[in-house]
DNA sequence: TATTGTTATACTCTATAACTATA
DNA sequence: TATAGTTATAGAGTATAACAATA
């Protein structure tokens, strides 16, 4: 069987916004603790890239700096992040997830991931192998190449 | 291999995520016949279920009802739907697509979708086949359940 | 001059609450 | 009373343009 990358694309376009749809709804049920798709994936990076600058961020998400910078300032002011001076460019800053950020972040991640886990289970081993497979596939177009771009430019 | 529903739900929320910020930001940066997503998708309902009311449009969508309307009233105002009363019911009213809307749903459907064949040309033959069965996967458990579930309702 | 970041402004997406009209 | 839809209001995500500070 032959599958086209015309076939490919017209799936993706079908079914990852149905899937991103119910991720996000998830999270925005999740009322007291909840966490916007955007400020999930910023309090994340965070965490895996301390001190991270600002410019560092606003590229891995593929947002603008003032996007960027306005995104930041909510998790600033809820506590989630801090900002400080980069001393060795003062144009620079330096972002830090607190205690509490990563409370929110492990506590926003176990509830989505608890939400998807429970949809999984309701489906053949053989058909969730199908998915990771197919995930890791896309990795290698849509995450790895993101990241080559960043470095490059 | 034994794949968890567990390994399945990370790889989803690492990778769905990603994959769409590029789809919205392709679709954002083709300024001049842009649709959003949400507008994309709810013109592609439309034309696909000619005469659907705003109640029948919202459920597909996952969203409030008057969400819906304001994203319908934009449709509207940039002259790609029509609205017009449902003399059986006359608190209900019909949707449908114009010309107009038409010619711009399959401009954009198309735009994104060459900009997605594109970055899948540069995939392996297998890789391409293991995303669309992923994506045939998913679709079971993400589109099949919301179609049931809106029907049942 | 170029880069980092912020502020001002504007539009879309999204929700809840309060409303109107119809069944 | 219940359902279909709209309007009012508010907050978040997003952009561009204009700006300040630093390199």
């Amino acid at each position: 069987m032959i599958t086209t990358s015309e076939e490919a694309a017209h799936e993706l376009l079908e079914v990852v916004p149905a899937v991103m749809k119910e991720i996000r709804a998830e999270m925005r049920n999740r009322r007291t603790l909840d966490l916007t798709v955007p400020q999930f994936r910023a309090l994340a990076f965070v965490d895996k890239n301390k001190d991270a600058s600002l410019s560092v961020v606003a590229n891995h998400m593929g947002l603008t700096l003032p996007t960027t910078s306005r995104l930041i300032d909510l998790l600033i002011a809820r506590g989630f992040l801090t900002r400080e001076d980069d001393p060795s460019d003062r144009r620079r800053l330096k972002l830090a997830v607190t205690k509490r950020g990563l409370t929110i972040l492990d506590a926003s991640r176990r509830g989505t991931l608890d939400y998807l886990v429970n949809k999984l289970n309701g489906v053949d081993a053989e058909d969730r192998q199908l998915i990771v497979e197919g995930m890791k596939a896309l990795r290698l177009v849509f995450i790895n190449d993101a990241q080559i771009k960043a470095g490059v430019k």
